[in-house]
Parts: structure tokens; sequence; C-alpha cells
DNA sequence: TTATCATATGAATGATTGCTCATATATTCA
DNA sequence: TGAATATATGAGCAATCATTCATATGATAA
């Protein structure tokens, strides 16, 4: 069975099966939905950041508790909470001279959870597929 | 109304709400927990990565397909391939001169595509609170 | 006003990372 | 065997980023 190959240069790579590859193209999203997922993880892709949310999945707080209960540097947190309410992940509210941060979208806090749950059991699988080898 | 505040020295700051914070903590996930999180979550992070997956979500495909799917080198998509697979997001198989990449994991797929759903959801809502404003 | 507290922020720094370029490895075919 | 093709990889570089440090802002209370 030869199968005849159609070979379109492209940078520095030759298609092969050029078929297949047009049909995955047309049902790509688009590139900026997909860039603006990628922003997205990428704000979650940060451990700190990760244990920020995780903590106002619980409740609101303020810097200051944040700082403590992440062991960190005022500083450090009030940088990232600045990064996770440029991307609209969390909000703030002024009561005095204290701020209090929350989560600002019930998507992200369902992002988050299914994240853990599905790493859980992805992590599980792996550990499965290990003993099989 | 006067609350009693404890305050807690730790590192720079200074904890205001004592009980809740407590609280809070008991309610946190471990921290290599989060730290794995975090770490799915940088893989994810990253815009080349993800139109690799999301090529891969369609269909198997060799380095050479994806590179010109993506409009990159072939050397840039085999390192990024790496990372994928170092995460066990991604595997592969040999035939001959070609190595074919699929998603490893169905669970990824899962996360992907909720991702996707969920950031459009999230987008139109945060456009809704901009015209409510 | 001045002192104090909570938070924000700019600059500097060390670490990480994504890509390029050159080259190595692996496989097929002549 | 040697040439061609598909993929992998190490070094180098530029860009990004998380933290620290010093300081600024904003708010309360004396």
């Amino acid at each position: 069975m030869v199968k005849r190959v159609h070979r379109v240069e492209r940078c520095d790579c030759v298609l092969i099966h050029e078929t297949m590859v047009n049909q995955v193209m047309t049902k790509m999203p688009m590139d900026s939905t997909l860039y603006d997922l990628a922003e997205l993880y990428k704000v979650f892709g940060d451990s700190t950041r990760i244990r920020i949310l995780w903590a106002l999945v619980e409740s609101e707080m303020c810097v200051c508790d944040i700082a403590y209960v992440l062991n960190m540097t005022q500083s450090a947190t009030s940088h990232q909470l600045k990064v996770l309410k440029q991307a609209i992940i969390v909000k703030s509210r002024r009561e005095g001279k204290i701020v209090y941060y929350s989560i600002d979208d019930e998507h992200v806090k369902r992002i988050l959870k299914q994240g853990l749950i599905h790493n859980n059991e992805r992590i599980t699988d792996i550990n499965h597929k290990d003993w099989e080898v």
C-alpha cells in the first residue's frame, strides 16, 4: 500500500499528512481565543497565586491575613494580588485602612476546583499506568 | 461594636482576623497539591503549547505536521513537545522515521475543553460587568 | 498636625523560559 | 555502505517574572 503524500513547504518543515492537517486546521479555535486561554492558565501557573486563590475560595481576606496564611512578605503578596486583579480573577473593596480581596468570578472558582479534582484523578491514573508497565 | 483583634506577628505582617484565618488554614489543600496544580497550569500557560494541545485534541500528529499547523520551527515544536511529554500530558509512538504525538490523558482533554468554555463564559460575564458600570 | 498602620509600587536582581542555531540521533532506502 | 529524512537536543540569548528592598500613598486616631 503506497500512499501518495503531498509535501508542502513552510518554515523549515515539510507537511506530511496534508488532508488530516487541513481538517485539524479548520477545527482549531481562533488564535486569539487560545492566547486568552493561555493567559488565564499563566496566572494560575504560579504556586503563590494558586495558594492565594485557594485561600480566597474559603473567605474574603485582607492583604495582611493572606500574607500570614502564605507566610509571605506583605509586598510580595500585594504584587501578586495586583496580577490577579489585572486578570480580573480577584476583586477588592476598601474598608478604612484595610483592603479586602475576594474571588471576582464564580467561573474561576469552578475552574480551580475542577483543576484540583482532575489533577488528582490524573495523577492517580498516571500512577496506575506506572504499575501496569 | 468593638471587636477584639488578636495580633500575631509573622514575617513583616500582622495577622488581623485570627479566627477566620485559622479556619481558612485548616481548609487549605496541602502545599504540595497546590504546587502540582500550579505546575500543570504552568504547562498550559503558554500559547504555543495550548495550540499544540488543541491540535492534538482533534487528531494524533507527527512533529512536522504540528510545526506546519503552528507555523513554527521543527526545533521549537520538538522542544515544546518535550515539555508536554515530561508533564505526562502528551505521549508519543514511533512509526519508522515518524513520531506521532497524541494527548495522553482524557482528563487533560476535559480540563482544556472546560477551560475554554469557562473562559468564554468568564469573558462574556466580564464584558457584561463593564456595560453595567 | 503628627504618628501609626495597611497597602501599593518602582527599581533592582536572580531565576526561569521560549526560541534559534547548529548538530546529533534514528530510521529508511538506494 | 552512504544519502536522505524525521526528530531530538545542547548551548546561547533575549525576554519575562517573582521576590526583595526602600519608599510612597491612603486612612485612622491622638
